[in-house]
Formats: C-alpha cells, sequence, structure tokens
DNA sequence: CGTCTATTTGAATGTACTCAAAAGCGGTGG
DNA sequence: CCACCGCTTTTGAGTACATTCAAATAGACG
C-alpha cells in the first residue's frame, strides 16, 4: 500500500500546481477516488459502453482508440503519467463510447467517476478553476495537432513527434504511432528508412 | 444602440444556458464587456501579436488561421453566431499568436480581455464553471475533427463538414473550406465534381 | 468594361495506400 | 535449447489519392 499514497501525494501535487485546497478539500477529493490496475491489453473502456469516469495516469501507459467500419484503428490519444485520459464526449453526454481505451503496460490509474466529480464540483467549486484550465490546456494542444494533420506531411509529423516525445517508439509499437499520425505502418517504415539516411 | 442591447441579451443568453447567474452578476459580466465591430477582411488578432482577448460573434463570420514558411494559409476555425473565437495559446501564455482571426463578413463581436476575465473569474467562481464547460464541448469537438482527419479521406470530410454546416460552401470561399479540410482547392474543385455526379 | 480574385480543367508528378511476401522478434512448449 | 507460432515490421511492386503547375473560365466589384 505504500506506492499507493505515493500515487494520492502525485494527483494531489498534479492538483495544489494548479489550484490551492485545503487540507480538508485535498481529503475529500481523495475519496473521491478509486485506485485501479490494469494489465497490458487490459481495458479500461470499450466502444458502445458509457463512459462513466475519468482517469488519471499514475503509472504505465495508455492509448485511447477508434475502430471504424472496415475494422481499422485509429489511435487518438495516448496518455502517459500525470495525464488524463477518457472519452469526453461519451463521459459528458453519457452517450456510448465511440473510442475504446486499452493499458498498453501494467498501469495504475486513480478514477473518478461522473457523478462523483459532479458532486465535487459543487462542494469545491474551485475544482471548476482546474478543469477549465485542464482543458483549455487540452484544447491548445489539440488545436497544434489539427495544425500539423492539415499542414504537413505524414513524414513531418513524425519527426515532431518524436522531437516531442523521444522516446515514444520504444514504448508503442509502430503501428499505432503510424495510426495516431494518420498513415500506415507500411509508409511509416518507409518513412523510417528515410530518415536513418539523414 | 437598439441592436447593441440585443448582442448583450444575447450573451446572457448564452451564459445563463449553462449557469446560473444573478441580475449584479449579469450585469457584472457585461460591463466586462467591450463590443466591437469589423468590417469584411479587417484582423481581429494577427500573427505575431499577443492575443488580449476572446470574442464572442454576434453577428457575422470569421475564419482563423495559421501562416506557414512558404505563405500557405491553413485554416483552424471559422466562427458563427454564437461562438467563441481566440488563438487559445497566445491568449493563455500571452505569447505571439501563430494565428490570425479576420472578418469574412460584416461582424460584430463582444470581447473580453484576458485580464478582465481572469479578475472575473475570482469576482464570479461560476463562471469559471461556465468556462469549463466550454472548453469540454471544445475539446470534444476536435477529438471529432482530429478522428476525421486521421481516419477518413478529403472527400469525405468534405461531405460530413457539408452535413454539419449545410450552407457553408455559400459562406465561405471554397478555398478556405479546402484549408480547412487540409486539402488544395484544386482537389476541392475535383471532388465537388464527382460529387455532383451522385 | 476591365481588373482582380476564385474556381475549374487538364496533365504530369509526388505522396501515401493496398496487397503480398519476407524478415524479425518474443513467447511457449517439447 | 531449439522449433514453432503469432504478431510486428520491413520490402517491393502496382495503384489510388492528392498535389503542383499552367491555363482557361467564371464571378464580384468599381
Amino acid at each position: 500500500m505504500s506506492d499507493a499514497s505515493n500515487y494520492y501525494e502525485m494527483i494531489l501535487d498534479h492538483l495544489t500546481a494548479r489550484i490551492n485546497l485545503t487540507e480538508e478539500e485535498q481529503q475529500r477529493f481523495c475519496d473521491a477516488l478509486t485506485l485501479r490496475r490494469l494489465l497490458p491489453k487490459q481495458y479500461l473502456l470499450q466502444q458502445g459502453d458509457i463512459c462513466r469516469h475519468e482517469s488519471y495516469v499514475c503509472k504505465g501507459f495508455l492509448r485511447s482508440f477508434y475502430v471504424d467500419d472496415q475494422g481499422d484503428e485509429h489511435t487518438l490519444h495516448f496518455a502517459m503519467e500525470d495525464w488524463w485520459i477518457t472519452d469526453l464526449r461519451s463521459l459528458i453526454r453519457q452517450e456510448a463510447a465511440t473510442r475504446n481505451i486499452v493499458a498498453m503496460e501494467p498501469v495504475t490509474v486513480l478514477q473518478i467517476e461522473k457523478h462523483k466529480r459532479d458532486e465535487l464540483l459543487k462542494e469545491i467549486p474551485v475544482l471548476e478553476r482546474f478543469w477549465r484550465i485542464l482543458n483549455e490546456n487540452a484544447c491548445a494542444a489539440q488545436d497544434e495537432r489539427i495544425l500539423d494533420n492539415i499542414a504537413i506531411t505524414g513524414a513531418e509529423r513524425y519527426a515532431r513527434l518524436l522531437k516531442k516525445y523521444p522516446s515514444i517508439d520504444q514504448r508503442m509499437p509502430l503501428k499505432h504511432i503510424a495510426s495516431y499520425l494518420g498513415i500506415t505502418p507500411v509508409f511509416l517504415s518507409q518513412i523510417r528508412k528515410k530518415q536513418l539516411k539523414n
């Protein structure tokens, strides 16, 4: 259990870096959380289910993806330590999820259920500020990704991704990196061959 | 001035549809706003400047875009009545903007300056909730757009855009629609020719 | 009417995909 | 310890998607 308490410290650091919380509020926040461990390939959410929680990643590495009619996977997000992951649309509207979330490694997350989050937001209004800030930053990051998708080639997107997350090609299978970039694994392989020459 | 008061009613409806505000809070919010009118092709923000405000569109139609090294434009967003537009990254961090925002038609916006927004957020904490909700929805929408960009072809993206905004091809020049979709105007023209046959 | 810009058309090129097969890699069981 | 299996990555060839360049047409505006 000693590492479990570390995880709660971790998420509290994450919160208090953005907002001020009293000891009591911190406690109440932690009480609303559930610690959950996943094995590699275990699902946190499946397409079709209703997403009931937001998950803060304490340890490990997850991937969210959409499976289309042809059965092809498209990676929307990956989430590492100190990140949140969910299917936002499904969470907000309590509709069927269109994304799967799966562990890529042994994972530990702290989950907060939607209705508990809603309660907390009423009890501790400053948490509205926390999620407002979180979503503003997420929005800005997604905006940058959209620009990459419309403005540059797959090869450039791969180069930028590596620059941003230098070790990602060791941590995530290339076929998932390809689907994140919006290209095929075959084409990514060709890109990598070319880049070795430089 | 009669239409100006309409615009304040409009933004108050927009707010009170999401949060509850007292009369006094509504007044304080409106006092923080500045009404601004733009002619077509007039800029609300230019790449390189620091973005100091968030703008709520009362009337007209705007476009935000990035100009790359080769001088090519890439349309990130367009904003219609009842939408907000800004360069979020530049606004949050008060860094040089990487996006331009320009009026496509005669435009009326209600602007709130960053520092005034920050003050308001302290004075009226429930506004944190408002922007949290706004950003959550924006995030979910951007997520969908990223999926479109990585999962489907330009032709399909155009079809979906038309389905979502049926009159957009009458309101926005095709070359900007093309840049929004991440394709060239020439290719969009070919897509349109094919779709007429069906 | 002329000018300016947007859109279309056509042709050649490049970018990225599909299909098929081979090579690499990790795990499992004999 | 090695052979085999399943899965990922690479390679090669042919194809489709999307771009560039150049020129023609269409529309908007003074």
